[in-house]
DNA sequence: GAAATATGTTAGGATTGCCTAACAAGCGGG
DNA sequence: CCCGCTTGTTAGGCAATCCTAACATATTTC
């Protein structure tokens, strides 16, 4: 019973729509291929889906492009994998390698209350350690 | 090119194996269908891979349990939820509901070393928590 | 103990997302 | 200009999950 047009993305879609995001302008198919380590078979199939979506343009042949539409939707992605990023790196002290794949997977789905919260608690534990830091620095 | 006992279950299989696991000892069927919200033909279809991998046994028109094996599986993933599920609801002060949605998305693919690094960094934050408690309650 | 109800399984189909192989278009270097 | 390499697309398949409908078994009730 889902409308096609439905504003959901599936988690694999957001995943081809950070990576237009990360490369763009003009996303090449198999730059976003190798980006992604899939075929580019797959990534023209997921790319006609951001297209149906109005959030991309993608000419035959032709490089693929973000909507305005598509850029906002992708920076809220972004949003997401990076304060995930952050939280895991810095605060946590997981390994950077370790930190993006596993920010990879919790970006997708994750509500925006534990988002906008996750953000503030970052903010605020950066706040105390410059605090800190200065103290101890004097 | 994957091997069909592999040890990898997939989020969905996660989520009935912590199901079955949640409702022990014997499931029935019925219940786990209604515990995830599914039909009970994807639960039978479910269990019988978990079957396949040795984590579970079913006799027919019978009850579901886990073998030691599914045992085990069952509370390493359970233990991610709960930290996950500590960390956004106390630390992060996240709605109990989006917390507990939240933490069945998270749960899955979350590595070993962030998952270990988040317990770590709950329970020193719950530490001082009490500290500064016991501080002001003088 | 047989009918009614609850529970479990099977069969068939839809969707998503990935793959490979084959084909098509674009682009440079002779 | 055209041959060949790179790039993009299409076609066909496969696997994971989910569904509904129909059927089978088990249990309860009278």
């Amino acid at each position: 019973m889902d409308v096609p047009d439905a504003k959901k993305l599936t988690p694999s879609l957001e995943d081809y729509l950070e990576a237009v995001f990360e490369l763009e302008p003009p996303a090449r198919v198999s730059a976003i291929a190798k980006h992604l380590g899939v075929a580019k078979a797959s990534v023209t199939q997921a790319v006609q889906r951001l297209v149906e979506k109005k959030l991309a343009e993608s000419p035959r042949y032709g490089r693929v492009t973000l909507t305005a539409k598509g850029l906002e939707a992708a920076r809220k992605v972004r949003a997401r994998h990076s304060i995930l990023l952050t939280f895991l790196e810095e605060i946590l002290g997981v390994s950077h390698e370790t930190a993006d794949r596993d920010a990879c997977i919790l970006e997708h789905g994750l509500s925006a209350e534990t988002t906008a919260r996750l953000s503030d608690f970052v903010a605020s534990l950066q706040k105390d350690r410059r605090r800190n830091n200065r103290a101890k620095d004097k």
